[in-house]
DNA sequence: AGTACCACCTGACGGC
DNA sequence: TGCCGTCAGGTGGTAC
């Protein structure tokens, strides 16, 4: 599910459970997740470390280590879960942190498609990454000029990460199909008012996802995500609603509602 | 510059 | 029940 609203989920999970404990052990069961960074290094920048805050950019979640920052990407399945049992270590755990309280923070990423390193700061990571500015920071003016600057489909547009950072395919199809726009629909073509409203429906599909917690079972009616699927019914109109494939994603929208 | 396709992994699900 | 193909909310590389 990791997509900006999911992250930011986690983000906060962490923020309330596992923040300022000291990390007594290190336990990293999926090597290749590691990023520039040799497992041996990885373990001793986080030992006897303790998480001092969070922050996120994007998709990536970064925790404060005093001497740098852990960086957590979640891919396409990843998730955290905090336990003090052992006996609860969810199923793959690719990360386990053992915390000198007797508490686990667990990195679970059942497909092994997320990343895991150290870096030195958010900051210099999103420059390094050539990140765009975070989907819930950039401005009308920036967003215009980012989107104008680009032929491409609207939906490949705004899940580029290079571009905006944090929009997916699920919430690509959401905003889409808040702001009405067809998701073929060219980037640069959308003219004020059409980029206006997909600027604001950025804002207010995310925004309310985090409210519900990114659980897509608390979405509101009016969301199209409980949707997206063969037969399904487009919660405004009623119309049957569309699959297509906008690079080698499938996108979901109402062909009468968006255009 | 933009797009299609493949690969990386593993699990879930439908069809036979 | 078991096997097989297909698909999955991400990203990065390649080739056109």
């Amino acid at each position: 599910m990791p997509e900006l609203p999911d992250v930011e989920t986690y983000r906060r999970y962490l923020d309330a459970t596992a923040l300022h404990s000291v990390i007594s052990g290190v336990d990293l069961r999926a090597k290749r997740l590691l990023e520039g960074i040799s497992a041996a290094r990885f373990g001793r920048a986080l030992r006897g470390k303790s998480l001092r805050s969070t922050r996120r950019h994007g998709k990536y979640l970064f925790a404060d280590l005093g001497d740098g920052w852990l960086l957590m990407h979640f891919g396409m399945t990843g998730r955290l879960a905090y336990f003090k049992r052992a006996g609860d270590d969810p199923e793959h755990d690719r990360l386990l942190l053992t915390f000198a309280d007797g508490w686990h923070l667990a990195y679970v990423a059942p497909r092994k498609l997320g990343r895991l390193g150290i870096v030195d700061s958010p900051e210099a990571f999103v420059e390094n990454e050539g990140l765009g500015p975070d989907a819930l920071e950039v401005g009308l003016d920036e967003f215009r000029r980012i989107l104008g600057g680009t032929r491409s489909m609207i939906k490949s547009a705004l899940m580029d990460q290079g571009r905006i950072a944090g929009i997916g395919n699920v919430y690509s199809d959401e905003i889409l199909f808040r702001a009405r726009l067809h998701p073929r629909a060219r980037s640069d073509g959308l003219g004020a008012d059409r980029t206006r409203r997909l600027h604001r429906a950025v804002r207010a599909v995310l925004e309310t996802a985090i409210d519900r917690k990114a659980d897509p079972g608390a979405m509101p009616p009016s969301f199209l995500l409980n949707h997206r699927e063969e037969g399904g019914r487009c919660p405004r109109c009623g119309g049957t609603v569309k699959r297509i494939s906008v690079s080698g994603r499938s996108g979901w929208y109402c062909p009468r509602c968006q255009r």
